[in-house]
DNA sequence: ACCTGAACACCGTTCAAGT
DNA sequence: ACCTGAACACCGTTCAAGT
């Protein structure tokens, strides 16, 4: 496999898929793609940076299965259900919307289709709420209606859409 | 000084507010208080459970200055800027949220008082914005608007409780 | 252009041994 | 009971040197 940004973005996503961000070393890294680790510094400027490339990564995921023009509930959800994939995905994805929002924001939850207020708050809402259902899940701490615990507050903060003050 | 649990935990959040939760190793908190790291062991059990002792210490100062009939509007900004006093709060207390709910919550949020699903529902989204706005101070991105932007989804959420569907 | 090898300055945690 | 000292198994990152 030739090392690029790509192919080590995609090792990343599959350490994180099965063991986690606690086992996602840029040493980890280089051992699963059998280079030294300062190969890596070549293709990524650092260990954030790779962050951001595999919060965008997600981004990418939600946009394929969620059009432009999703019921904004509808893509929260599927949201969820693309950082549930990856571990610690919210924990990422929160660091990387914090760097670079734009580039991670879902295209149905744009700030463009919603606001930059509402935009702002169902993604907020998401990775909060995501990152503590991920962390009950390491602690084996049952999350109990997480799902639907999560739909109702997300429904509650979109009605403003439909009705606007 | 005397060490104990507490004032491990004292110096703990006394880095936290000066320089952040990168400097905040169990190293750097030994030699601050003049002992060796593994001085700390006998006190606290590991660096998660201190993180949970310091997460119940902020809950503790949002009470002092939030009555348990508190707006909770008002409740969830006094969280927040607690939270922002301490540089990385937010992350802290979204771990600690995680593990020990109850004991983090403050008392004017509690599912007591607001119902398990709303309460859970405005820590996480407080938790999570405030996350996203910590880092973007971090890296020196203006975090335009953050409380009044917080402040009104955190309404929108809270508004369900006055007229329930 | 792309990678190796070695080094630097750190981590969290354990545990025998001291007092 | 409480702490030291030394060790173990790691980190992220840099940089000269190789090809």
């Amino acid at each position: 496999m030739a090392l690029t940004a790509e192919t080590i973005t995609d090792t990343a996503l599959d350490i994180l898929s099965r063991y986690g961000l606690g086992d996602l070393s840029m040493r980890r890294l280089a051992r699963e793609l059998e280079v030294q680790p300062s190969a890596l510094y070549w293709h990524v400027k650092d260990k954030q940076s790779l962050l951001v490339l595999i919060s965008k990564s997600l981004k990418v995921e939600v946009d394929a299965a969620c059009p432009v023009t999703a019921d904004p509930l509808a893509a929260a959800m599927s949201l969820r259900e693309v950082l549930l994939k990856y571990r610690d995905g919210a924990e990422i994805v929160l660091l990387g919307y914090s760097i670079a929002a734009a580039d991670v924001t879902p295209q149905a939850l744009s700030s463009e289709r919603l606001g930059a207020e509402i935009s702002q708050g169902i993604l907020t809402l998401t990775l909060g709420a995501v990152a503590v259902e991920q962390n009950r899940r390491l602690f084996d701490i049952d999350p109990a209606g997480a799902a639907e615990n999560f739909a109702a507050n997300a429904a509650a903060m979109l009605a403003v859409i439909r009705s606007p003050s």
